[in-house]
DNA sequence: GCCAGCAATTTCAAGCTTAAAACTTTTATG
DNA sequence: CATAAAAGTTTTAAGCTTGAAATTGCTGGC
């Protein structure tokens, strides 16, 4: 085995608890403050940020989760009265996704705490660190 | 909002979505290839990196999983006899559990091809922007 | 216009994950 | 020594997540 895989093993073995704890802070912070979860924020924020209706299959893309998956948190979404179903004019099979006023003003109050609590999670890295770290895994993704 | 805030969750977001690709491949990987799963997997690989028996409490927290979390797939891991349960000689309370001949057998030829699909996912950067990487997200870490 | 294939969504079964409660055992304090 | 607090594990209910199958609707080649 080379040198350079056992180095991208250990990396991803960082990478890995590094997103855990946060994910886990994050998620403790949403519940205690907020009663939500990570996955209803996501696509709460995934519908903020579009700032038009999205289709069941573009949260899915966007959110790297499978189809399935976005039935079941939009579900909850709408039972709550965060989100609201409505249908596509131009294509029958599509659903598109949005806000209610409700979600949109529940998201925003969540919104700016989180980036508090993401800027808190991330404190001890320095500003160059920070820019450092997000231009490698801008590379990451390239394919 | 500071700059630095708005930069730190630039970070969050593209940390997230390059570790959730990654996850995604390799649980690919790991489904069509050897028929497994990334939990089962990672307590394998605790287990094996251990040397010697693991109790419950500290695979959850290497893991930073919940304890009944760990309950779940060391069941089912049981069940289809790669790990095995027994009592702690010194503490009645501690369940300790370690791969059986079998479980380090699969565990093995798993582990190679882990570590080389991990090497591919990650081919992408160079030999300096992985050495980078670990070092940042080492100092993420500390607290 | 037909219809074969593709696309969007939901449903389903199985497994993953969490937080909280229950249970057992150990440890520390009086 | 008694016993209250703490620690290790499991159980439970709810929600998350996946991949595959089923359903419905669109599209392009004929």
């Amino acid at each position: 085995m080379s040198e350079g895989t056992k180095r991208r093993l250990k990396l991803w073995i960082r990478l890995l608890s590094v997103t855990r704890s946060a994910e886990a802070e994050l998620r403790e912070f949403l519940r205690v403050r907020h009663g939500s979860t990570l996955p209803r924020f996501d696509v709460m924020a995934t519908l903020y940020r579009r700032r038009e209706p999205c289709s069941m299959s573009e949260l899915s893309r966007m959110l790297l989760v499978s189809n399935g998956n976005v039935t079941a948190v939009v579900d909850r979404l709408e039972a709550d009265g965060l989100v609201v179903r409505h249908p596509s004019e131009s294509d029958r099979r599509t659903v598109l996704v949005s806000l209610t006023a409700e979600g949109l003003a529940h998201f925003e109050t969540l919104a700016r705490e989180h980036e508090a609590e993401v800027a808190r999670i991330f404190s001890t890295l320095s500003d160059a660190d920070v820019d450092a770290l997000t231009e490698i895994l801008k590379r990451a993704t390239k394919r």
